[in-house]
DNA sequence: CTTGAATAGTTCGGAATCCGAAGTATATCA
DNA sequence: TGATATACTTCGGATTCCGAACTATTCAAG
């Protein structure tokens, strides 16, 4: 069975493969970040993922592909529970910075550390077709974030 | 300041680059697919998607990575809007066919075709590299479909 | 310096989505 | 014949997310 899908994607354009391979693997992944961490929802998860650095909310809105006011109420979450704090940017005391705390640090340490092993089991690619995977991914992602947001935000 | 993105992006792993790319990938379309076409919601767009032939609203569910209540509505949804109707299966009076009405097959055709372009906007790949991305996509998902869902239901 | 417009983030209300548990009808097997 | 499993439905609730209106600050023009 598993056969016949395979083969009647096959038929299909490549653009469409990969827009199903894209669904299912993130479908998968959300599926699997239901199973690790019990105190995190999956937004404040992506959020810690991507607070490599303290970031301004806009900024991060921009990274998330999301608006302003999600960034909020994910940040007053995390804030509350101690993972992050909000400090005020020096430059512009209309924004301000998360900065993850030494909780919000670690547990972002064994989150990027779980989400490769997820998606390793996941996509099931060895370490080229990875390498491979991920450098197409990378050029994707820049590409949209360079075009991404379509009204304003563009900066 | 894309390439300031960019650069901390590349020191990450290739799993977390992967990760990051689909994530992008799937927020850019899901947004671009609510420009697109004002009756149908995203999810009836992805169930229109996946009947290029008629299928079992089970075999759907699996297909789609969710449970079957989840297939009820949208497909409630799609058959009051004339897109599809139920038929019972002969092999199997408890399950029921979903078959695309002409109305439906038309909407799909547009879909597909719609959506192949949005893939290809958003991705900003070349010929080339959305072959080579179709086919790592192609192989995550049939990796996803065999190992899948995680209890039950893996028939 | 003052005023008006733009920007950063917040609040709030509502829409959409999706899951899990319980229920109905049918199939399968002992 | 009866017990168990399967296919789908119904329903209730939790989560997520967006858009509009709002506050505070910055920036530009005069």
């Amino acid at each position: 069975m598993t056969k016949d899908i395979s083969e009647r994607l096959a038929r299909l354009t490549p653009e469409i493969q990969a827009m199903m391979g894209v669904y299912a693997l993130y479908w998968k992944l959300e599926e699997s970040f239901g199973c690790i961490d019990t105190d995190l929802s999956h937004q404040e998860c992506h959020m810690l993922i991507k607070l490599d650095q303290p970031k301004r909310m806009g900024v991060l809105a921009a990274d998330m592909l999301t608006v302003p006011s999600t960034i909020t109420a994910t940040a007053d979450a995390l804030e509350a529970a101690g993972y992050l704090t909000r400090q005020q940017d020096p430059d512009d005391r209309r924004a301000w910075l998360l900065v993850l705390t030494d909780k919000g640090a670690e547990a972002r340490n064994m989150l990027v550390t779980t989400a490769g092993e997820l998606f390793h089991r996941a996509s099931g690619l060895d370490d080229e077709e990875t390498a491979q995977f991920a450098r197409l991914a990378r050029k994707i992602r820049d590409n949209i974030l360079k075009t991404g947001i379509p009204e304003g935000l563009t900066k």
